[in-house]
DNA sequence: CTTCAATTGTTGAATATTCAATATTTTCAA
DNA sequence: TTGAAAATATTGAATATTCAACAATTGAAG
């Protein structure tokens, strides 16, 4: 049984939200060199599958809510990086695409997150951090 | 070594963040039923050894930024939840206390915490979470 | 068919967060 | 002892996020 009076540290809410932040914080320093922040890559990301992705879709994939999408969006589309596209078979959706300059942006970025997630196995070791990834996905799972 | 292809689900830094952003809505939820933020939960708890705690100390112990913290603070003075001291040794410092009406409330919001606490330990199992807190305090460790 | 509810995305106002600058106090070296 | 640098907390302006309302389209029941 979970104590009432146990310290903030043993709860798991809180250790996720501390681990989150800290390795949020050297991915965001790494992307910073880019000026891009962690979601821009994630969207980017996401659509370098060159599929076209509606912004629900998008925005349960990158973890934002509606309305920050599409503000990021916009700005993302004033850099040419990424476009809409009205969906011919829905046209209440908004089909989101990456252009190639969005592509080239997000080759250097994906590169600066593997130096960082390789930073990490360094550190953290590579058997702590699969099976890290392991618990961390059937939580998720779990909480569905 | 780490692919630049990989898929963003299976980024550590993505991982961390879903699973952190699936936990905390939980959480955000419950205690919404007291109307409180789970920041402000955090400052409660933390404060609820009845020691003063700076400013700065407390900023690190909630995840918090420094200005963020001030302003939040200003809004539970208000609430008369907690209260400002000077440190008497050190005129910089601003000591924060519970107030008792902060203590009582704490009381309610640690037992929606441990319902909490106890539904993942029910659907996620004993065994992974005691395992995926270690792993995580660990991580945690490992990164300063 | 028509109408009403549900889905999808955006907008504007309200709220919250962050960055840079500030004020105060302490520390420490000259 | 003095003066400059560091530490601590707060403030105000700029920025970002959220909430609620809206518009447009689709789905589905009558």
């Amino acid at each position: 049984m979970a104590k009432s009076n146990a310290p903030i540290t043993e709860h798991l809410a809180y250790l996720l939200a501390q681990a989150n932040r800290e390795i949020n914080r050297q991915l965001e320093l790494r992307l910073s060199k880019e000026g891009v922040p962690v979601e821009q890559w994630r969207i980017l990301k996401v659509l370098s599958d060159g599929d076209g992705h509606s912004m629900g879709e998008l925005a349960d994939a990158v973890l934002l809510n509606h309305p920050t999408l599409t503000k990021m969006i916009d700005r993302m589309v004033s850099d040419t990086l990424v476009y809409r596209v009205q969906d011919p078979n829905d046209r209440r959706k908004v089909l989101m695409f990456i252009s190639d300059r969005g592509k080239v942006l997000c080759k250097r970025l994906n590169s600066l997150a593997v130096d960082q997630e390789e930073h990490i196995l360094e550190s953290y070791g590579d058997k702590s951090t699969s099976e890290l990834k392991r618990l961390l996905e059937s939580l998720i799972d779990s909480s569905n």
